[in-house]
DNA sequence: TCCTTTCTTGCACACGTGTACAATTTCATG
DNA sequence: CATGAAATTGTACACGTGTGCAAGAAAGGA
């Protein structure tokens, strides 16, 4: 219509301005927060904005405040519906928050390093890492750098890195005391604790309750704590009537390793997870497990994000999960 | 150690520049590919910046290129393992090209809107929607302002822009036929047609089938496609010993309704589903379902995408995704 | 009316990069 | 050696924005 601004570009604020008859500053202003404009002028820049169809250019506004809106969210294992839940609360909430998340799928630990590394490029506000595997050489360079970083569920104490830790202790025990009470007598915890924080601190935490408790216990190993790896591990629990899933994805598929064997749950065999996924609560499982509430973990997580931009000199900080016991059928 | 950076900042291609003894265009040079750069420049820029822990601002690229590498994901319904699938693959085979994708959830009708807007501040590539209500206004505009986007298993016909959709009448046919191999007689097909474009494609070609083939049918209507909704319509399938549902995730409801209720899979009833989640090859499930490849869907959809970007007047597109049938246990 | 205080506004610089253009160097060829 | 072509380099401008600073306007008090 007017004529003024270059055809095939989008509009700037030089465009509003001159449109709106004040510089281009006022524009500028009247989309900051907290910036100072008269009523008037705010009025005329946002009008003359909504006629040309302007938006503040994001890339432009965080070069120069050297902050992007973004986060980095490393995830893996997407296939575990709880990694699902979990993204999905984390993107609510980080969008709800007004930022940016950037997702980057890490499953293979050498892309990890890759992948985390591109994050450097674009002045994100920070990172959340629910990766197995992260790598610390990389979360030590991101707190270095001054970008916030919080681990969820993972191992590594690292300066100026903060850590959200679902509590493992009560886990372990609450999971022992459960199969217990059902009369279980001969315990097994499946887990593949070589590769996983959580899964390891859940073992312990099981193991040293029945030790207390002078309960027969013993340890099977896996691979990865999958679907797959549970259905397999249900042939090798000869003698055992209680068994302690590290998570529900697992547990999912020891049952149904079980119901094949002809084994009854909970009648012979009493089982208890983790997590408390949607399939949990399927009529096919009616799995009894721990509530990790991942929608208050998210908050937590970011929480702790937005504190440390505030504070970024601040020492690393852990903060606790809580699980609560869900109880249904299998144990 | 120099001391000439200042100090606090991340180093530029100024320091790097100054440290290799160049200009700050060999700098830029060195990393951008297709740019003429001699391999001796190139290796003291590269020593220098590795020295510095240098890192290019791709939000300045993206300022100056005015485009940047980030790929807009509009997700609705994570709660659906097939969508986590879908995320994942389309998140991670972005990245392999070098996209970055931002996740933006989007369940709320009102939000979406609201979120998809956010896009257009950052320059985004692309825009990949798997919502199921994607607002018709925002898509256009997006395509008016020359950002490519495609929508995957989606309706509306917009033009300059492109749609992948799973093949549906395929799917349709071959849950007919199939069920009536297996030996079912009255058919129905459960549904929420108002609310999804694939689910009511494959609804009227699953009864486009049935009618040609002269069978007893019905369409059980429901909300929404998920869990709750299946479990919950098992209540109403009276007379009905085969029926298709609209997707897996529904299908595994169904089936456990089903048990709830003491009819027997797939003997009294056969059951069979869509997108072959995880969950479908199950022991307790064994569905008998239509494999939608979401990681081919993934790749068409970035084709498409890619494609554009490189010829923007292009005429819009629609890609089909083939289906094929993954005969297991209950039907 | 005059002075002081508070608000608002515009100018000009900075953020970190890509690239057109011209200047320079390199190199093969006659 | 002369010459033209090709490759490399540096200068300078552009991308679109936030904000310090000083100047001006408005408001309030004596």
């Amino acid at each position: 219509m007017s004529g003024q601004e270059k055809p095939g570009r989008k509009p700037t604020s030089f465009d509003v301005a001159r449109r709106a008859g004040v510089s281009r500053a006022a524009v500028s202003r009247t989309f900051t927060p907290n910036a100072s404009v008269s009523p008037e002028t705010r009025e005329k820049v946002v009008k003359a904005a909504k006629e040309l169809g302007y938006r503040v250019n994001y890339l432009a506004r965080g070069l120069i405040n050297r902050r992007s809106d973004f986060v980095g969210v490393v995830a893996a294992g997407m296939d575990n519906p709880f990694r699902a839940m979990q993204i999905e609360q984390i993107t609510k909430k980080l969008v709800r928050r007004n930022f940016r998340p950037i997702l980057l799928p890490a499953d293979h630990g050498e892309s990890a390093d890759h992948v985390m590394d591109q994050l450097l490029h674009y002045n994100v506000s920070g990172v959340l890492v629910t990766s197995d595997a992260p790598p610390t050489a990389l979360c030590a360079e991101f707190a270095a750098a001054g970008v916030p970083i919080v681990l969820i569920n993972k191992a590594d104490a690292i300066p100026a890195v903060d850590r959200v830790v679902c509590d493992t202790d009560t886990a372990g025990r609450l999971a022992a005391t459960t199969l217990l009470e059902a009369g279980a007598r001969h315990l097994a915890v499946v887990s593949a604790s070589a590769i996983s924080y959580t899964a390891r601190r859940r073992q312990q935490a099981f193991l040293a309750c029945c030790h207390a408790l002078e309960a027969d216990v013993r340890v099977i190993p896996v691979a990865v704590n999958d679907y797959a790896n549970g259905l397999a591990a249900a042939e090798r629990l000869d003698g055992v009537d209680g068994v302690f899933c590290v998570n529900d994805y697992m547990a999912c598929g020891l049952i149904d390793g079980l119901r094949r064997r002809g084994v009854a749950v909970p009648h012979s065999v009493r089982v208890i997870g983790h997590d408390d996924v949607p399939q949990a609560a399927w009529g096919s499982y009616e799995l009894t497990t721990m509530r990790q509430p991942c929608d208050l973990q998210a908050d937590q997580a970011i929480d702790l994000l937005t504190s440390r931009m505030a504070e970024p000199e601040m020492a690393e900080r852990v903060e606790l999960t809580p699980v609560t016991l869900v109880r249904r059928a299998t144990a």
